[in-house]
RNA sequence: GUGGGUGUAGCUCAACUGGUUAGAGCAUCGGACUGUGGCUCCGAGGGUUGAGGGUUCAAGUCCCUUCACUCACCCCA
């Protein structure tokens, strides 16, 4: 077989059909963003390695073991994104300009509001992980971030856009999951209440547990699935019992609103997420058909995150969606896409071809102003007629246009409907390629075209993408 | 990083307990049909059996190493 190149490990190529149904996918998204007024940004791939390892926290596993981190030309330490957040909160700080601000016990103190964003955004991610099932190297994820307000409603309005986007494709058998982590002021004195907790069984834990996770960030604990820690997490106290005023109240609130919107959701006090910027309200929304990896979605708030990136403090919500994930849930429902109609011209010798290069070129045009949709295809490898026609009906094209020798000499021109295999003749008044006589006979055979596309119009109407998937949802399971 | 499963033609898969020249379907290309397509028939090309080493008279088959894919742990989207 030869060496061959092959991507790196983790990494996917898409073709057509799959390219097509992820264009479809995230114009609806967009267009769900539009009317939550989410606004579209895009940011750079890669960082300042920094802007992570400080962000997502360095004890993390993802800063600690999965960046695809190198140091370029200039000597900087530039790191592949391994998620979006962060990112964001860079580019609002570089960006936005704030209200003047006071230096008080060390701390950025603002004097007015923040600006107020309501971002979203799609693109690739990239972590060193294993492969799996529904986990790639490079990913891609579609998030929203809404920065500048600490308003309980804007958790919600972060989780139903995430809701409805999933609505909108139809899926079911989704759970929300819901937590509160508390916040700066109320975790220190809870994560002193776990570490007691934890503290007599200590060496009954699992290794990582016991060696980092119970100095570093005893929160994670509550997250482990190994069995050792199991029975202890069960009795351990939860982050929920120990909110100070505030961040009960925010929960509160939240809890209320979903209820009212009757948004369906479980509490897991055992949800604390794997980034350390997390505050208050943490949430994830999981498929019970995805395998291992099965949270489709999840975010949070991060009050905390825009001062620990060295601006004042600035409260935020977001969530961020894996894109592999979504189209594992959802591809076996995507319609099948209407692809334009495919007209096949066939120029059979040089001189046939001489004629038809220009008129193709015309046929575009004309087509285009007219608002045809039509894709115009042609054979390269100077086939004779039956194989062209051969091509023709592989691609499934709908007309051929003929031209060779006999069509040259009798100044004529075949269009054929490959459908229903009738031909006629077009005649030419000349053969001159002219702009005047390529024009008339681009609009001659577009005349033609359209009187049959109306007719598959009609037929076609059976065939809107959304009445077929909403079909298939009600028929199916 | 750790464990399980799998690697045979472009794709899907055969080849009994080790036994001649590794087969089939689909796809591709050509011909029947020197200018009218989807069908049919005939034919052709395509393989270092993932790679490297070992055992054996003999290895696609057994052993070791390595690589890739895949699922799971972990972690997360």
């Amino acid at each position: 077989m030869g060496e061959q190149f092959i991507g790196p490990r983790g990494t996917n190529d898409l073709f057509p059909p799959e390219t097509q149904k992820w264009v479809f996918v995230e114009e609806i998204i967009r267009r769900k963003a539009e009317s939550f007024g989410f606004q579209e940004i895009r940011t750079p791939i890669f960082e300042h390695t920094e802007l992570f390892s400080r962000g997502i926290g360095e004890g993390t596993d993802i800063a600690a073991k999965e960046m695809y981190t190198f140091i370029d030309k200039g000597g900087r330490s530039i790191t592949l994104r391994p998620e979006l957040t962060a990112p964001a909160v860079r580019a609002y700080l570089q960006n936005f300009p704030m209200p003047g601000t006071r230096i008080q016990d060390g701390r950025k103190i603002l004097q007015g509001s923040p600006p107020f964003v309501k971002w979203c955004y799609f693109g690739p991610a990239f972590r060193y992980e294993r492969p799996q099932s529904g986990r790639y190297r490079q990913f891609h994820q579609f998030g929203v971030e809404a920065i500048g307000s600490k308003h309980p409603d804007l958790d919600i309005e972060v989780i139903q856009f995430a809701l409805q986007v999933f609505k909108s494709f139809f899926l079911e058998n989704l759970e929300v999951k819901l937590n509160s982590i508390g916040c700066s002021s109320c975790r220190p004195s809870y994560r002193e209440v776990l570490r007691k907790h934890f503290y007599d069984h200590l060496e009954q834990l699992c290794e990582d547990c016991k060696t980092h996770r119970y100095e570093k960030n005893p929160l994670r604990i509550l997250d482990c699935k190994s069995q050792k820690c199991a029975p202890f997490i069960l009795g351990s106290p939860i982050p929920i019992d120990y909110l100070c005023e505030e961040c009960k109240t925010h929960f509160n609130a939240v809890q209320h609103r979903l209820k009212e919107l009757q948004v369906p959701y479980s509490l897991d006090p055992r949800l604390v997420r794997g980034l350390d910027y997390y505050t208050k309200t943490v949430f994830e929304v999981i498929s019970g058909s995805l395998g291992a990896q099965n949270s489709v979605c999840g975010g949070g708030r991060y009050d905390d995150l825009i001062e620990t990136l060295g601006g004042p403090s600035v409260p935020a919500v977001g969530f961020a969606a894996g894109m592999e994930r979504l189209m594992l849930l959802i591809q076996d429902n995507l319609p099948g896409f209407k692809k334009a109609p495919l007209l096949y011209a066939v120029p059979l010798g040089e001189k046939a071809e001489d004629f038809m290069v220009p008129l193709i070129f015309r046929l575009r045009e004309e087509a285009e102003m007219k608002k045809i949709r039509l894709h115009i295809e042609r054979d390269y490898q100077g086939k004779n007629l039956s194989a062209q026609l051969k091509e023709a009906s592989r691609l499934r094209a709908d007309f051929a246009v003929i031209l060779g020798e006999n069509e040259l000499n009798e100044k004529k021109l075949i269009l054929k409907n490959l459908n229903t295999r009738k031909q006629e003749d077009l005649p030419l008044n000349s053969i001159e390629n002219s702009q005047e006589n390529l024009k008339n006979i681009s609009n001659q055979i577009l005349e033609k075209i359209t009187v049959f596309l109306e007719e598959i119009k009609t037929f076609e109407k059976k065939f809107d993408p959304v009445l077929e998937l909403k079909e298939k949802i009600n028929h199916g399971k």
